[in-house]
DNA sequence: TTGGATTATTTCCATTCGGAACTTGTATCC
DNA sequence: GGATACAAGTTCCGAATGGAAATAATCCAA
């Protein structure tokens, strides 16, 4: 057990450049709570970026192209990576395989994407966008490139290569990491033996 | 239009500190693309490490306390500012308010917190963590202070301070983000008019 | 002071979600 | 070779979700 370093859970707000002070306090107080005064700063920062991406611009797909957050999901995953299986999705998005069952029949019916029984494995069934997928995906891109970009802006370009080789580093750690957690409280010190 | 900078989208995936290769190859297919031939690298990375933390943490919850995560995140959110009205929860955790509304009435009725109408306006409810309810908290904490240490091990101090920085930075600058983008497709350069 | 705009919260209800069981296909073991 | 384990995908169904309308309290402007 090291001792934990409490010094980096309020790191320097007051050290930022040029705009620092225009920057305080247009958060509210308990949003402020939590990003200065949080004890897990990391995935609270975590939680609270991904969420500030994500609502307005999957709000913006599903007004734009009538599709769900999965749904759409499945497009992107494909745009990057044609020809791969449901799970290969479920694994790297999070999204259980049922959901994202029910999004590729959609897209099925839609003529989004097409579903090919692997003839090596037939358990499997290949994904591909078709050419309208491909149009979606390549008109809708855009639209999330450019808002990850704008929030970029805060950062100079060095800051960004920094900032992306340190989430780099955790995502590559992140096998190590247990996917779940031992169902046991052990409120205080005291281990008690197993059942 | 400043020509985007191509050469961050794969950083120095090689550059990697001592277990350089034995990271590489352990996630899946899919995965490796989304993190390393994503033009969204920032926000991918950001969804898969908060995803990465939230899942093993509230099913953690969800078994030991019989919680769900707004029901939990009410418990966190008072934990570190208690006397909060719904709507600070709402708008610092992202979760719609009927949502939280029925958090807060269960949350009630298992004796965990309170809540008190603020007499100087009387719309407003203000919410407290009774006795039991932050011996809750403060007997979870630790589960997600300790995972989220466990995360960052793989980074040096110093990095931790960086990467605390740089995120701190960035949600500084989220005020100026826009809440939704605007529902116009404009697909190719040719701006319409309205109607 | 009164009517309209605003804010905090709750209720309604159609939709979605996801855990668990099921189906189908493949690998392994004796 | 047949039984058993594993894997990919789908279906079932109770429960949770969240958009939108309703309710209640406050603020404000003329």
């Amino acid at each position: 057990m090291r001792s934990q370093t409490k010094t980096i859970d309020r790191p320097s707000i007051t050290g930022l450049p040029d705009e620092g002070e225009a920057a305080v306090g247009r958060l509210d107080a308990m949003t402020e709570a939590k990003l200065w005064h949080n004890p897990c700063w990391l995935t609270y920062r975590l939680n609270y970026l991904a969420l500030r991406y994500n609502v307005p611009l999957y709000s913006w797909v599903e007004r734009t192209y009538g599709l769900s957050r999965p749904e759409f999901v499945v497009i992107f995953s494909l745009g990057l990576k044609d020809g791969a299986v449901a799970r290969d999705i479920a694994i790297s998005s999070g999204f259980p395989q049922n959901t994202l069952s029910r999004a590729i029949h959609k897209l099925v019916g839609l003529g989004l994407i097409d579903r090919q029984a692997d003839p090596e494995d037939r358990r499997r069934v290949v994904l591909t966008l078709t050419p309208s997928g491909r149009t979606l995906f390549d008109e809708a891109l855009p639209q999330f490139v450019d808002f990850e970009q704008m929030m970029l802006k805060a950062l100079t370009e060095r800051e960004c290569e920094t900032l992306s080789r340190l989430m780099a580093k955790l995502v590559h750690a992140s096998p190590d990491w247990p996917d779940a957690i031992d169902p046991k409280p052990v409120p205080t010190g005291h281990l008690a033996a197993t059942d």
